[in-house]
DNA sequence: TTGCTCCTCACGTCACGTGAGGTGGC
DNA sequence: TTGCTCCTCACGTCACGTGAGGTGGC
């Protein structure tokens, strides 16, 4: 036979707040094992602490109730522990991403004017590419490019050019829109992979080298001197990668040199 | 003469979201340069963008806008470092607090049924100490403590036992509520230090011993057993601090033994 | 009986995101 | 002129916290 408690006691014995323990209750994550028809006490089984204290650690952790959830009503040890390993390595990868960020802070602080960078004109003329197109969340951009030029790779047979990407202004602009990984050259379509028709544009190029981090500050370079010109036309940005830390920066531009 | 972009540049230029600007203006951390009087239209000015990149990374470290906007207006590169360095050191607590909440986690789900803990009953008659109270956050416990121990002794002149303090319903159940810490015996009151008597109480003990981050399980290990009597009496729970990594936890009872 | 516990709304917080509905600029 | 950019509300998100106002239980 096994006590229940208030939900005061519970509260103490948790460490978890009355309030988050009637939210637990609310969508549905840790409700009362029990609850008075008359008044509406909640009454909470003593079995129901061990939960309540994985919920706290889980919480602390940041993970949120949704996940919090898949761990609770995991249906054996191995799905449990896959949940939370994949919650914890989340947590590295943001690690990793705040090391790089606080030390392209410090950079930023101790060398306000970035050293000028060249930019240069540059007329792409029509061409090919095998490409995959989709619309997402800027967050994701990362993981969905390795994913896309992963598959890309499969499906060339004839390269011309580096791997490049399209980035609607949205993407930029609303945290969501459309992005395009490509290769320029042929080979096979099939599956999400398409071939694409770049029209001519004209561009102003720059080329950023370096840390990642730091690609805003090369766009922030670009876009300067595109508004002062004021030669900005709308499309989309692209970028190449010419190697492991050199992106080119190529921004829509019209009428950079003359015509022929 | 400066250049003036569009909302829709200055984002592209900063990697900054438009609702996001939008938002910056409307809290005044960054308005734009310049607003059409016929329009609405932002204009930023490209000297901007250096402090939209220092935004943007303290944003990414989870700088609340608040602490954003005074390394923002610092006055001069000390008093902005200092609240830089602040917010990492925060960040470096958050991260052993982490450490520690994986480990627990870890030992929660490998251990699910604690170790059985022995309780004891015990009756406090009443006594003298020098405490200092305040109504704090549940937060901020423990530099709370910290600080006022610091304080007591300093004041305290024959110590009669060890550092204890008491901790009202509100506080774990709201998050909020009153704190005491208290040294047993006498010495000298003033500033916030004041002598306190302590009526007679009966309480339930158990012992804590080992990593902080576990004691919720010696909490609830007690409350079960006071649970199961239904002996549990209101009044605020005690912790006395016997050494570093052994913490006395007394839960307020009634009638634990036989009337003399 | 008193005061303490617990209850249910309803609204606030933080830093934006998500539309809706509309207008200006090239 | 078209469609693209930008505007202002108003409301949503997430995980609770903050009261208000009221009732049950010892």
């Amino acid at each position: 036979v096994s006590t229940l408690v208030s939900i005061g006691d519970f509260s103490r014995m948790t460490f978890l707040s009355i309030k988050a323990l009637r939210h637990y209750h609310e969508v549905g994550l840790l409700p009362p094992a029990e609850i008075d028809p008359d008044t509406g006490y909640r009454r909470y089984q003593v079995e129901q602490v061990p939960t309540a204290q994985v919920i706290r650690r889980l919480r602390e952790l940041g993970m949120s109730l949704d996940d919090v959830r898949a761990v609770i009503e995991a249906p054996d040890v191995r799905a449990r522990n896959a949940a939370i390993s994949a919650h914890l390595r989340r947590m590295e990868g943001e690690l990793e991403q705040t090391r790089a960020t606080v030390k392209s802070l410090r950079l930023l602080l101790d060398e306000p004017a970035p050293a000028p960078i060249a930019i240069s004109y540059r007329i792409e003329e029509p061409s090919v590419a095998l490409a995959i197109r989709a619309e997402i969340a800027h967050d994701d951009m990362f993981a969905w490019l390795d994913e896309a030029f992963a598959e890309l790779h499969v499906a060339v047979a004839q390269r011309t050019g580096v791997d490049g990407a399209l980035f609607s202004g949205e993407l930029m602009e609303d945290e969501f829109g459309e992005i395009v990984a490509l290769v320029p050259g042929a080979g096979e379509a099939g599956g999400r992979v398409h071939a694409l028709e770049l029209p001519r544009v004209e561009y102003a190029v720059a080329v950023h080298a370096g840390p990642l981090e730091e690609v805003d500050r090369t766009y922030a370079a670009l876009g300067t001197v595109v508004a002062g010109r004021a030669i900005g036309v709308q499309g989309p940005l692209r970028e190449n990668y010419l190697s492991d830390d050199r992106i080119e920066i190529c921004w829509p531009v019209f009428q950079t040199t003359p015509a022929a």
